[in-house]
DNA sequence: CCTTTATGTGTAACCGGTTACACATAAAGT
DNA sequence: ACTTTATGTGTAACCGGTTACACATAAAGG
């Protein structure tokens, strides 16, 4: 390994100045630049993160905590977030949580341990006491906080364009499925949802459901067509179980859009590659992301005007599980 | 921060001493480690990875570098590489390369920089003289090489299954999409399928694309019907294609699988989502994640008898865009 | 009883950077 | 000509761990 002794060795200087050149900061004579510069040139030097991380106390590393990159939700936020971040000069350390506090308690440990200068968590669970013992800038991404910054999408309203569109549609015995009651943001949406129809005048059933995955999907859309046969407009928890209930429908002979309309929520980038088409409430996902890490980003940096909290707008996106017009 | 020192006083013995407890190793007195355990947990201590790492010259971490985590084949991928290496005690290091060979070699002296102990690439150039000057433990995912171990499925028969279904299901006017020729798996499915019907009696034809996206998808999928209007069966270069074509099938008011039969590839979970749910060849995303850094770890720990390279069995999965029987 | 050997603990060097501080010299100000 | 001030460079302390080595004591062996 090429170390900076090696470095102003072969320059003839000291480390300290071979350090000022790298760093660009001290006074440093022009043609000793050169000899430096020529010097890292031709022992391919390249300077080891873990010392200056040790000295500064701060390495150029930033925590990503997720639920599970596996679920199509996540990947493009990881994307947002590491590009902006990216941008800023630092990389990611990632890790997926699942359902488990243990695992988010661990990693964010490790976070620690290796002097991320902030981290970003995308979960569900959040240990307050762990987060504030630990002293590191924190942004949370796809969920809100009274006590952190956070970046988020307007949930509710999301939930209330989704019944809004149906209800407009003609829609008269509409079924919302509630997601997860553990994950925030899909008791928003549900809630959104329910409130404005609970102003309108339609008949509404709510279908309770427990979880996200695809692996579940299939037996939610199952479940939902045997309890509420006749229902004719499907607010979905998230668009895994939008596309699953869309499936059970088509299987069962219903006509999408005549028969039944659909609505998920997320807009994952296969929702277009449904057939139908699935109509849904698009969070911006990679924005969410980017958005978190400049927020991070510019708390660190102690910026002034830092914003508290950033919430996105989403959109309805009409494709072809709902009816024209 | 709390460091060994505090904890040392607090004990009331050396920090040599409190690092032979944490570590297990060296002579410690059982008084005095029980001593040292009380200090550690009255003061929350938590040793601090960067120290360890510099001295050691080696951290905990692994680099991963994957194309782009927002392709859906990869997050599976990713998390079979995270399952194994946490178990192991190991933390990743996450990067997305895009296309580009400037990022590829960013990311691999970020690697280097923090000490990785060692990296996982599935990425499509490889800078054979960069990642030989590293000297870093390195496995390849989702490729082969002859200078480095690699795990891989068996993307030639995949090729020739997918081929050998569709001839037995009756196709007559099979249509072979060539993937991104810069993409080897792309290629060794694509030539697969080629040596099989080249050797039984169908016309085929082959279309050409440059890209795996979202985006282009559907941009392949209107060419191919455009070019190839009477095609009776197609074998897409991955999922996300073939979902596209079906897609696009369906527009066009063909039946699926009687008028066009569509065989993907990959098996990424959206793929039993679609409707009708996408035959395909699957490869084991998960697994070949887990295997890949199971390899890893055990050249890292420099045990004996540790294979050079895994090729996964890839497996044709039956759905509905394919004729039974 | 004396020499080994095993056990327990502390001191200090080390990992590879960064930077405070000392020192030297040149340029600028009075 | 003499003090400031700006510029350039090196020495050594420091970051928070690990470990080689020295040293002390107790147990075991002859």
């Amino acid at each position: 390994m090429v170390t900076i002794k090696d470095v102003a060795q072969e320059a003839g200087v000291s480390v300290a100045t071979v350090s000022r050149v790298l760093n660009d900061n001290g006074y440093v004579g022009s043609e000793t630049r050169e000899k430096v510069m020529k010097a890292i040139t031709k022992l391919k030097y390249s300077p080891n993160e873990v010392a200056r991380s040790l000295y500064k106390r701060e390495s150029r590393l930033i925590g990503l905590l997720l639920p599970d990159i596996t679920n199509p939700f996540f990947p493009q936020l990881a994307r947002g977030v590491e590009d902006e971040v990216n941008r800023a000069g630092y990389r990611l350390l990632l890790g997926n949580s699942d359902e488990s506090i243990q695992k988010e308690l661990d990693y964010i440990q490790t976070f620690a341990q290796n002097n991320v200068v902030g981290m970003i968590s995308a979960t569900n669970y959040l240990d307050h006491e762990l987060y504030e013992a630990l002293a590191l800038p924190l942004v949370l991404l796809d969920r809100t906080s009274e006590d952190y910054p956070a970046v988020y999408a307007d949930g509710r309203e999301g939930g209330r364009i989704a019944a809004k569109a149906l209800v407009e549609k003609g829609a008269k015995r509409i079924t919302v499925m509630k997601g997860p009651s553990h994950i925030k943001p899909a008791q928003d949406r549900f809630r959104g949802a329910i409130e404005y129809l609970s102003q309108e005048e339609v008949d509404f059933s709510v279908m309770s459901t427990t979880s996200y995955s695809f692996e579940d999907a299939r037996g939610w859309a199952e479940e939902l067509f045997d309890k509420y046969a006749d229902t004719d407009a499907v607010i979905a928890s998230n668009d895994i179980v939008g596309i699953a209930i869309l499936h059970e429908a088509l299987r069962l002979g219903k006509q999408i859009p005549e028969d039944v309309q659909i609505i998920g929520y997320d807009d994952i980038p296969q929702s277009s590659l449904s057939y139908p088409t699935l109509s849904t409430i698009r969070q911006p996902a990679y924005e969410m992301g980017k958005q978190a890490a400049k927020l991070l980003i510019n708390i660190i940096r102690k910026e002034q005007e830092v914003e508290r909290s950033i919430q996105l707008p989403v959109e309805l996106i009409e494709r072809n599980t709902t009816r024209k017009g």
